[in-house]
DNA sequence: CAAGATTGATCTGTCAATCTTT
DNA sequence: AAAGATTGACAGATCAATCTTG
């Protein structure tokens, strides 16, 4: 009989995997937010969307795209955009088909993000990327990239 | 000049890999709670105390004790402790010095979480381990055992 | 109507302050 | 006083339902 196709549990080197993936992950990615959110005030979420915008030409991008490169949802999104603008970082504006939006950074949104990079490279780098052997760094980047 | 001591941003390929790491990483864990949460109602973090609890001598644990297994902060575990209890899946009892609190798996608890352990290694091995090759589980093994 | 976005209710997590027992 | 746990207010995320425009 095969021992595929009924998993019962998970073996012990598995589990052991599992919970030490999430442990970790969990703890990297909290010290880096922390190190970003006591430094600028921008959460790890911020961070994300202005780098998306600053990255554009224009500063400029379609909502939709941020959704998708993120892997957030509509939900989601819409509702950290609102709080976004109303803090005065970017500003959305119905752009043509449908309910179709365009999102575009502030001055200030620019400026909190240019402020934000080298605090972020910083934290990313002491908690993940200087942590990472060569072997490491490839399967990580080969998960990565879908 | 160093070109370590003042980083001023992530280069191309670092962004890359941190971007890349993060999508995979919550796109993965979101698909494993996802299946989990569909067929038995538990979330990711019911089932991560159950299992401990469920793995301890008399299914009885000390607060304390589930906190530093799973990284948690006192507050999270104490709310989320005070949820799980109000759903019949265990109790707390005070025990010994200071504050410290027993939490003890119910039978309800523990049908839960047998009825869940199937479905969780399946999402777990179908979203996580079977797209590791031999080398990413080894360096993800290396990063989780600290 | 279909795609994209929003809304409100609810749930989870965090922060700061507080409480209890030794 | 110190350790461990709790509380309440608030921020962030999710779900289902709804809205808008081509």
């Amino acid at each position: 009989m095969s021992t595929e196709h009924q998993r019962d549990a998970l073996s012990a080197d598995e589990k052991q995997l599992w919970r030490g993936f999430l442990k970790w992950s969990e703890t990297m990615t909290s010290a880096v937010e922390r190190d970003l959110t006591a430094a600028t005030g921008l959460s790890a979420a911020d961070f994300q969307i202005l780098a998306r915008l600053s990255e554009a030409d224009d500063h400029r991008v379609m909502q939709k795209n941020i959704g998708g490169w993120l892997g957030w949802s509509a939900t989601r999104l819409s509702h950290h955009l609102a709080r976004m603008q109303e803090r005065g970082l970017l500003t959305r504006a119905s752009a043509g088909a449908g309910r179709r939006m365009a999102i575009t950074l502030t001055d200030a949104g620019a400026r909190a993000y240019e402020n934000a990079v080298p605090i972020h490279a910083v934290a990313v780098a002491k908690h993940f990327l200087d942590r990472l052997d060569p072997d490491a760094r490839a399967a990580l980047l080969r998960l990565g990239e879908d």
